[in-house]
DNA sequence: GGAGAAGTGTATCATTTGTTACAAACACGT
DNA sequence: ACGTGTTTGTAACAAATGATACACTTCTCC
């Protein structure tokens, strides 16, 4: 049995209602199938015909690197759906293997399957396109940001797209800990980077408020 | 007028007949302008809401900066559509300024007329779907790219990926200054590393052909 | 065959960042 | 107020890369 209240909060069939979404299930065919703790669901370089919704549960991506060693890479829970950007495309391979936190529960449902929903109803149509559609932009705009060599311009341009338009005064959402990693560098060495601008005078940090002094400036080091 | 049979050898409406991409668009509102040398077509942060397409001549995609200095991104010429991954998702905005190379026509499709087409056509649907789809995974393949550390490692996953299951050796499709700017890296860094490695005995470089050694070797360098 | 251009190998030094370690400031429960 | 754990600020040194320069090879066109 489905939960079509619950499907139907799920980023793929958003906006639709439970009993709208049971009477589109009707028309097509699909599988729920069930796992236990810890199993393996697809495998990095399985073929990727079937789009998969976690129904109850969590599961774990993880990539193999060349030497075997895994690493995860993000937590998906029910409601979401699973590598939807990876069910078209010219390589359709799971770049990631997926295993279960806990008991599992997946809706599967065949590309063709799937493809008969998006042309039946708009609204899932559009829901899906803006999904994968989201996922490219907001990939675009992380390459954009991985494209800056140094951390004073990868601060820079973190301060001031955290400022926008308002006032210069920011508090970060993030620990620096956390925000290393997400600028895939030392804590320290954004420690150190941050002293640094607040010594020059372009910013100044009191712990996780950050004050801009000098927009010119910062804007200065995203030149080169 | 348009020139059907070009608009059907456009990644969107690849597998199309003229004649019946003719009946297509007999179907829904559309329309075709044109532009003269050097003109601006859209603006960076333009709200992106229809689809356009090249039907002639060739554009380019600029993106600024915060100090206003403009760097060239890509040039798209017919029949290609333009920053298609951009017409759905979450923030509708064009990241770049599209300015024409040369007198060109485009053809503009509202968004909403192109999912009726969409809808209608289960060709055209998956075509679209694996564009975005495909970029997706490019985006996501270079991140991962981009988040080696090292050049030796940067060096190790471009040569692996390149020789795949294949022989051992391998011709390099770029010059090391091609390669280095791919890689992010200066020329003389990317060579340094290149000599280092074949001192270590992981690989035997001869100029452009390239011999791996010690395929061991080389994935523990993707470890760390 | 020779001249010039392009591509490649190598060296030197400056800059940036990683690594490691530790102290200071803060948060929170008792 | 007091300890305990977390977060933040700093330091010293090592490692990696950037910047720049130059010699050498290979290619191409004449």
């Amino acid at each position: 049995m489905i939960d079509f209240d619950l499907l139907s909060r799920s980023p793929v069939f958003k906006g639709i209602t439970p009993d709208h979404l049971k009477a589109i299930m009707q028309e097509i065919h699909y599988q729920v199938k069930n796992f236990g703790k810890n199993e393996m669901v697809v495998h990095s370089g399985d073929e990727c015909s079937r789009l998969f919704i976690v129904l109850e549960g969590s599961v774990k991506g993880e990539m193999a690197d060349y030497t075997g060693k895994t690493i995860k890479i993000e937590d998906i829970a029910a409601p979401r759906p699973l590598a939807a950007a990876f069910l078209f495309g010219a390589n359709n391979r799971f770049p990631v293997t997926v295993i279960t936190n806990e008991p599992v529960r997946l809706l599967c449902i065949e590309r063709s399957e799937f493809l008969k929903i998006l042309q039946q109803d708009s609204q899932i149509l559009t829901n899906y396109l803006n999904s994968i559609s989201s996922r490219a932009q907001f990939l675009s705009q992380r390459i954009r940001f991985l494209s800056f060599k140094t951390i004073r311009q990868k601060i820079a341009h973190y301060l001031l797209d955290l400022a926008g338009d308002r006032l210069a005064v920011v508090e970060l959402p993030l620990s620096q800990a956390q925000l290393a990693e997400f600028f895939g560098v030392t804590r320290p060495a954004l420690a150190r980077a941050l002293g640094e601008l607040d010594q020059e005078g372009l910013i100044q940090v009191q712990r996780r408020v950050i004050r801009i002094q000098d927009k010119g400036k910062m804007n200065e080091l995203l030149k080169g």
